[in-house]
This record gives structure tokens, sequence and C-alpha cells, in this order.
DNA sequence: AAATGATTTTGACCTAAATCAAAGTGTGTC
DNA sequence: GACACACTTTGATTTAGGTCAAAATCATTT
């Protein structure tokens, strides 16, 4: 997928990823808990999200079948976490605890090169995102998203695409309709 | 300073790295350039910045002394920048090229864990500045680098400051006198 | 199918910050 | 020391998007 894993990388580290079954709208993560696992979406959605001072929700990245991720931040200072991990369909995954995680990050070099395509990648779109939101308006924001990442718009509900693009629902929907 | 090197090792790296000595108001890399360098800033200051479709500038990051970085996404992707490099002060810095970057990558261990911490803070700080631009007013933007990173205010320009804050120099400068 | 609750839409109004423009204030150079 | 040019401040005006409130639509349970 991002690596090329030998043979028994491979079991070691399939022996490290712990399957679940978690119903629609479940909370992963609890904001102020400090993220303990890695999540591979195997079908399903799940989000990252904080809520704001004035109530808001603000989603930051959503994990629709087969992407990775988490809530990074607190994944790897292993401190409180301000995100949220929630679920927002029925969803199949696998989790790999921060240790393994971090064992595996030890032990073998192509599970650190693993992890570095990871931290480009975020970072790459984190970038991205910063670029979006300083440069753009909302209607061109939202015109992104239809053309590069559709399908965030035919699973996602409006709140929560709204909470996505940084714009509120009244406004999505207004946007919507031009 | 990030990682531990062995006494072998740091002289393998200080052979990668050249010495620079560049005057204030110089662009290290332009729009549309592909990124060759990553830098050690020993005195002096670097920034970052992209310039919009309405011709204004937006600073991402600014390096003073002894920090390091670079146009981050270029130098991982290897294709033309979108952000510039530019001196805000007469700086001496050393340079290590990208193909030495990552052909250290592959020989060291310990590299690999000194551009993983990299890349983590470097996805933390692009992190925590799109939760301060989504989240806060414009004063509460100048308030928290007054707090949290003085010496940007006493070293940058109003321009430039505005640029980092996201916000007009107009806007900035009414900001100051409250 | 009625009832409850969550989404989404529509409308009227408000506000933070941008825009435009002009006047000050520095600061480098010949 | 005066000229040119960059930077900063001040003022008047505009605007994108937020806020608040109410109506309309949809989904779920009994």
């Amino acid at each position: 997928m991002f690596a090329d894993f030998e043979e028994h990388e491979l079991k070691k580290i399939s022996d490290c990823f712990k399957p679940k079954s978690v119903k629609k709208n479940n909370i992963l993560l609890h904001e102020g808990s400090v993220c303990k696992e890695f999540y591979f979406i195997y079908t399903g959605c799940v989000r990252t999200f904080f809520i704001d001072k004035n109530g808001h929700e603000k989603t930051r990245y959503v994990m629709l079948d087969n992407h990775i991720g988490t809530a990074l931040t607190s994944f790897i200072t292993q401190k409180p976490s301000i995100e949220c991990l929630e679920t927002l369909d029925d969803t199949e995954l696998l989790a790999i605890s921060h240790s393994n995680f971090f064992r595996l990050n030890e032990e073998m070099v192509s599970w650190k090169i693993f992890y570095q395509r990871i931290l480009e990648m975020a970072y790459s779109f984190q970038n991205k995102k910063i670029e979006h939101l300083t440069t753009l308006t909302a209607k061109q924001r939202y015109d992104n998203v239809l053309k590069e990442n559709p399908v965030l718009i035919q699973r996602l509900s409006n709140r929560v695409l709204a909470s996505y693009l940084d714009i509120r629902e009244e406004t999505l929907s207004r946007l919507k309709s031009k």
C-alpha cells in the first residue's frame, strides 16, 4: 500500500492489528483522552473533529473505506487529545496500539519508511488545507471538494460537510442552491 | 539537537552541509521552482510564503536563529513549489541538498529518526495553525503570538507579521492600538 | 400513520475584517 | 539635507459569511 514489506514482516505487522466492529455515531476517542490507537478503516466512515469555544464542530479529516489515520497529534505526543474520533457509519476497522506501532517503528526499517510516508502525506494535506482556508471563498472550497473528492459530498451529511469546509450549515445550504 | 548521532555520523552529516551567506531580502526559492535544499539557519531570518490570487502574501513559517526548515512540500515531492523562500535579514545558514538529505535517510537510522521528528513537528505546527485560523479572531491570533512567540513581533515588519497572522496590514495596525 | 426528534432550508439582520484611498512617518541614497 | 520609496496609520465604505429564528423536510419508533 505505502511501503514494500517482506513476507515475514507482513506476518509480524498483521499480528499487531486487531479487528473491531463499531456502530454508527460512536465515539472512538473522547476529547481529553490520550489517543492509543491508529486505524485502518476497512469499510465505513470515521472522522476526526474538535469543538470550538462557540460549541461548533470542526471536522479535520474524514476516513472512508481503505483509509488510515487517527487523532495524530495526540497519538504522536501521547498527550490528551483536543480532537475526537467518531464513526459516521457502521464501520469495520483494524486497530494497532501505540506501543505496537512504535515497536514496529524501532524494529523494522520498512515500517519507518511507511510512517514517514504517512507523516509526509498528513503534512501535505494540512498544508493544502491552510492554503484553501486562507485563499478560497466558501463557494470555492465547496467546488474544490466537489471536484477533487466528490465522494465526501455523497457520503457526509450537510452538517458534517459544512464543518469540514469550515462554514455554517446555513451557508452550505445557500451555496448548494447556486 | 533532535536526534542522537554517533561521532562518525556527525562527520558524515556535517560533510553534507554547505555554509552560505545571504543578504537581506533575497529569494532562496522562487515560486514554480523545485526546492532542492533544506536549511539550518545559523543567524538571521528566512520565511516561507506564497502569493494568493489577489496578489497578497501569506507567510507560512518563519525561521530565526538556530531554526531549520525549507519549502517542505516541494522538498518532499520534488514538484514545483507554490511557496517561496526569502531572507528577511542578512543570514548565515547551512544547506543540505535533497539528494544528500535522502541519501542520509537511506543510510542512517538516526537520520530517519531525525526526519521523523521534523515531520511530526511540522505536522503539529500546521495543525495548530488550522485550529487557530478557524477558531480565533484576528486579535486573539495576535495575542497568541505575543504570548507564545513574542520574538516574531520584535523581529518582523508589520507587513510580514500581518501576512503570518493572515490579516491585512491595516487590520494589524488597528489591532495593536487596542 | 401519528409522533418525536434530527436535518435542512429560508429569511432578516449583524459583524469582523477586507477594501479603497489618502495622509503620515521612516529610511536609505546621491 | 533633500529626494524617492517603502512602511504604517487613519478614515470611510463594503462584503462574505455568521447569527438567530422559524418553517419545512426527513427519518425512526411505537
